[in-house]
DNA sequence: ACCTATTTGTCCGTATGTATT
DNA sequence: TAATACATACGGACAAATAGG
């Protein structure tokens, strides 16, 4: 093809093809290396790895090497999502780390979709949720306090979201609504779940209600694309 | 601030701080002036406007200069989906641009989802849709040819999906799964969504059925992750 | 229709920082 | 500790697309 793309282009496209024929945690040459096999500087070869990293194929790490990337977990995504039940079921060990809970007046999207009074106190929860030990999502929720007293107690002890929310008397909940989208990770997101800035993410904003429709926590969520495939099945 | 982020990321930041008081189609100065206003290379601009790109907060026009970019369609996601109904809903035009129509014979994978025996006649569709005359989603779906005769000729005379489905006898059908994940665009798909490469996009993999549960349908599509938001709601 | 200045895109080269081995 | 390897930042040069005269 006479139809010249850029030299970055070329290359990516070069070593995508030779990746299907390697293996998850295969180490790549060193752009060094690469640079001089495709005859091009260091600099080029960057842009083409950045590429790959982008699509989620490797991933590169400072002092050690660039990396052949590994499959994605599964996610159930129904009315009755559990994110322990849901990866318990796919067979990997779930787990959570909670990064902040702090109590705060609700904000103006938080009141709307809580349906609380403006400012009413909601416990915002920050974290990080892990499958078989890697980061595969990042969440932000908010509960409205005076309808969870004590929750806050339960969360810092580094309970499930289910467990708490029994604990105050939360016998069962289901998801009410789900929007998703697609976006590319920024700075800070890429920090939390170990990516790479420009890496896609799903961006998840849910409501999770008690059987009267009751509002119990509003949440968004960031999965990462290349680590989690969600399913939607009928139920 | 002495906390050694990276001068690409701090500036990213500031930038995103201001777009939030920016409209849609405004222009942002030039990098040159960015540099020169933040103190800094060019190059270290750029970076940070990449990483805004690829937020689609911005794109970028050779020649012309940075923009800043538009608001998303909303998409719900239920086990009645139909594309030309569910734009609709929300107040937008829908379209759709068949790019090609093929038969062939079943992929291993079209033949398991579509309950096939393998290498049976599937009829291929590949194209894209539209919402308010602007891409938002490449499609790629397989049809069996055997239990739904004539099917080319009505999606050829460009007809919708359910249209052409309703005149191959097929009066109802619904959506079995949904498997949804978040990917980079590479070169190729960014060219059908009129996006850049490494944008974020959604790939949902999807089998629709009839209402005894025989596999119409079997489809992989992908939507401008900054243009569209998929919603998720019971039924 | 053509030219020109402007603006972004690609590529090279160099230097230095930081994490890993 | 030392060598290795990726990350950041700077500088320069030219190509390609755009906009305006």
């Amino acid at each position: 093809m006479t139809e010249s793309h850029p030299l970055w282009q070329q290359i990516a496209q070069t070593l995508e093809e030779e990746l299907a024929r390697a293996l998850p945690g295969d180490r790549l040459p060193t752009e060094t290396r690469l640079a001089a096999r495709f005859g091009v500087n260091r600099h080029t070869v960057r842009r083409a790895l950045a590429a790959l990293a982008e699509s989620g194929l490797v991933h590169a790490r400072r002092g050690a090497g660039v990396f052949v990337a590994a499959q994605p977990t599964e996610y159930p995504l129904t009315r009755r999502t559990r994110f322990h039940g849901a990866l318990s079921a796919t067979g990997r060990v779930p787990g959570r780390r909670v990064l902040s809970v702090q109590s705060a007046p609700a904000s103006e999207t938080e009141a709307q979709v809580l349906a609380l009074q403006a400012a009413a106190p909601v416990l915002r929860v920050e974290g990080v949720s892990l499958s078989d030990g890697q980061v595969i999502g990042h969440f932000r929720s908010a509960y409205p306090m005076g309808r969870l007293p004590g929750l806050a107690q339960h969360i810092q002890l580094g309970k499930g979201v289910t467990e708490s929310l029994a604990a105050c008397g939360v016998a069962d909940y289901t998801r009410a609504w789900t929007r998703l989208t697609a976006r590319n990770a920024d700075a800070i997101l890429a920090g939390h779940l170990q990516l790479r800035p420009g890496d896609a993410v799903m961006r998840l904003e849910s409501m999770n209600q008690d059987p009267d429709g009751t509002p119990l926590e509003y949440g968004i969520t960031h999965f990462a694309g290349q680590r989690v495939t969600l399913t939607v099945a009928p139920e």
